[in-house]
RNA sequence: GCUGCUGUAGCUCAGAGGUAGAGCACUCCCUUGGUAAGGGAGAGGUCGAGAGUUCGAUUCUCUCCAGCAGCACCA
């Protein structure tokens, strides 16, 4: 048997039989360490303790300190003991797959009945006891078509589709927890009374289609968390609960921002407050815009389907269209139209009209864009997710030459917007070609590249979306998480080769040749719905004072105060300030709490000392210390913190 | 759209085969109180919609609508 080197974390190096398994080196460096060991790092890969190891390497070995290692060993070892304990309780059950995600874990399963609540509770109790029975972790590596023999005289067909899958190269790893058997490709724990059995909790069931093909299957997935120890569960489960406090439809009834209500699904009523809050956002996107160079436009809400036809919407978009049929006894002649799902052909036929000069670009063209879609029901979600909404939308009309140059200066744009916004950080993810999209490859080729090539530039490298493109052109999109962590794309940025030519669009050249522009749709916050929908959970309702939908509140305390009360507030409205005046007949203790429930930024108090001294005292939401002020003071200072960030 | 769950007062929720309850919010009265709920009284509901079973349905069954979680979708 050759000799191999295996060189550890602190340089020493030590000689082995080849096809040693870090179990073993374990054991040969010491007893205790065997035991607690968890797993190893080989050459960098997370290797299983009882994997061979054939040539000379760098080896790592882990213990529970290893905090990567070992949630990702718990977690992926807690899906195997969960989808155990379920064919223990239900023999019947056909087990698929089940991995390790953010916080814990998922397996989908194939059984007629749905799991309940109480079920879980069971699964749960089970799990407790597989890893109370402490069964060591065995694995093997097995001829591709044992496995398939296997799977199919233990009526596991899933398993049998998912060798099938995998490549001819890779090997067929076969783990077994006790008796009890999986396909996996691990690595996994020692044994399963190495997975805390205090530490995890089964969260909730959902159908889940199998391979993520909505033709196919819907299996059972139930999802878990797991963690290190009680303490690390306690924690999320309480940050969960935080969460759910910074919803934007808990917040919104709340601030009395919006509702939605049965008779428009997907569809928002924007209440004073909310509405303050919309436009005073445009208002600022507006500025920014124009100083960006942009022309802003606006374009029909009702648009004849000959237009979606030759746009390639109406074949290729039309199922989330808005379809809009006039009854003809009462039309001069029966029209089919769709409100707009997008403004991009309408932003084309305004570039059609007048010939335009290469001089002309790149022509920004903007709008706040309102838009209608018929989403599924099923992706409904607050004011995250509607069927209308408004976009910040633009489309930059340039030749190839410019994407370049107008893709970094966008980046720098949209980054400038998020940081005001209080974005310091945002992903971003390129999206290529779809399986459905119009175009040629070698379009694609040269519109993929070349958004590739300025985001680049830019300084950015962006997490790949495969497949994920719009079907005109492959895209970038910005994402911002909301409260419970869940991604949101807000801003996208997309070459278009195809709308241009479908629509002939065209500019003269300095040639004096018609040539074909290039199309960039781009928008920061991507809706002003989402986008709002994110700054309340990002910032819990408590908005920069700037944004706040009501800033200042101007409490009496005793109703002597009252004159002055409203003097206060009408030197604040004049200096900008959105002032209300709170003189009802309640004391001081309650309108601090309504007002601090409501989220108002800054409440002043008045009472007999501050009317003679024309002072307010001061309190922020927050913050429990209160501070007197002149009202001279107050008012500058409050003045000043009304401005949105691009005027103060 | 798919799987599961949910729908009772403005909000949060309780309840039962015999046509409904709490707290907060709301209205009125008393209280002028110094920084997160002062006291009292009152008003408020086609129990999501429709059909069926039943002497009787808000409660049981079915269909539909909407919401929630996840999946699929997402220009």
């Amino acid at each position: 048997m050759a000799q191999i080197s295996l060189t550890f974390p602190d340089g020493n190096a030590r000689e082995y039989a080849a096809g040693v398994t870090p179990a073993e080196v374990a054991a040969d460096i010491s007893t205790s360490l065997a035991k607690k060991a968890i797993s190893a790092t080989v050459n960098g890969a997370h290797w299983d303790m009882q994997w061979p190891i054939d040539a000379d390497a760098s080896v790592a070995i882990h213990t529970m300190k290893d905090d990567a290692q070992a949630l990702e060993l718990i977690r992926h070892d807690c899906a195997h003991i969960m989808a155990r304990a379920v064919q223990e309780i239900w023999p019947d059950v056909k087990v698929t797959i089940g991995p390790v995600i953010k916080d814990g874990w998922y397996y989908d399963f194939d059984r007629e009945e749905p799991f309940t609540p109480e079920d879980l509770g069971a699964i749960e109790k089970k799990m407790k006891e597989i890893i109370n029975r402490r069964d060591a972790v065995t694995t093997e590596t097995w001829d591709r078509d044992r496995a398939v023999k296997f799977y199919e005289a233990n009526n596991e067909p899933y398993k049998v589709e998912l060798i099938e899958a995998i490549p001819g190269n890779e090997p067929i790893r076969m783990y077994w927890h006790g008796h009890w058997q999986d396909l996996c490709r691990g690595p996994h724990l020692q044994h399963t009374g190495q997975v805390p059995a205090d530490a995890f909790k089964l969260m909730n069931v959902a159908g889940a289609y199998w391979r993520g093909d909505s033709d196919r299957q819907m299996l059972q997935r139930i999802y878990g968390v797991a963690f290190k120890n009680k303490e690390d569960l306690k924690k999320h489960l309480h940050m969960l609960e935080e969460a759910a406090k910074r919803d934007h439809r808990k917040l919104g009834r709340e601030m009395d921002l919006f509702h939605m209500q049965e008779e428009a699904p997907g569809q928002i009523f924007w209440h004073p407050n909310g509405w303050r809050v919309f436009t005073t956002l445009q208002d600022y996107m507006r500025r920014k815009q124009n100083a960006g160079g942009y022309v802003e436009v606006n374009t029909p809400q009702v648009v004849d389907r000959k237009l979606w036809e030759a746009s390639g919407h109406w074949e290729k978009y039309q199922e989330n269209m808005f379809i809009v049929e006039v009854d003809e006894e009462h039309a001069r002649e029966k029209a089919i139209n769709a409100l707009k799902p997008m403004n991009c052909p309408c932003h084309v036929e305004i570039f059609k009209q007048g010939l335009k000069s290469y001089r002309d670009l790149p022509l920004r063209m903007a709008e706040f864009g309102s838009c209608n879609r018929y989403e599924p029901s099923g992706a409904l979600h607050g004011i995250m997710r509607v069927r209308g909404f408004t976009q910040d939308d633009a489309h930059i009309f340039c030749t190839e030459d410019q994407i370049e140059s107008e893709t970094k200066e966008f980046i720098a744009f949209l980054s400038a917007v998020y940081k005001d916004l209080g974005f310091e950080t945002f992903k971003v993810k390129f999206s290529d070609r779809p399986e459905t999209r119009a175009g040629s490859d070698e379009v694609w080729d040269r519109a993929e590249a070349a958004l590739l090539a300025a985001t680049r530039a830019a300084g950015i490298e962006p997490e790949l979306n495969p497949g994920e493109g719009a079907f005109y052109g492959p895209k970038l999109e910005f994402v911002l998480t909301d409260a419970i962590g869940r991604d949101w794309q807000c801003g996208t940025h997309q070459v278009d080769f195809v709308l241009p030519e479908r629509l002939d669009a065209n500019y003269i050249g300095e040639d004096g040749a018609k040539h074909r522009p290039v199309m960039l749709h781009r928008a920061l916050l991507g809706s002003f719905e989402r986008f709002i929908g994110i700054l309340i959970e990002e910032h819990a309702g408590k908005f920069p004072f700037w944004l706040a939908p009501r800033q200042v509140v101007v409490a009496s305390i005793i109703s002597d105060a009252d004159p002055f009360v409203h003097e206060v507030v009408a030197e604040l409205k004049a200096a900008g300030v959105l002032a209300e005046a709170d003189v009802r007949n309640e004391k001081i203790n309650y309108k601090v709490r309504e007002h601090s429930v409501g989220k108002v930024p800054v409440i002043l108090a008045i009472g007999q000392k501050e009317v003679e001294e024309r002072t307010v005292t001061v309190r922020r939401l927050g913050e429990k210390q209160t501070s007197v002020v002149t009202l001279d003071a107050i008012v500058e200072e409050l003045g000043q913190a009304a401005k949105a960030p691009d005027l103060a």
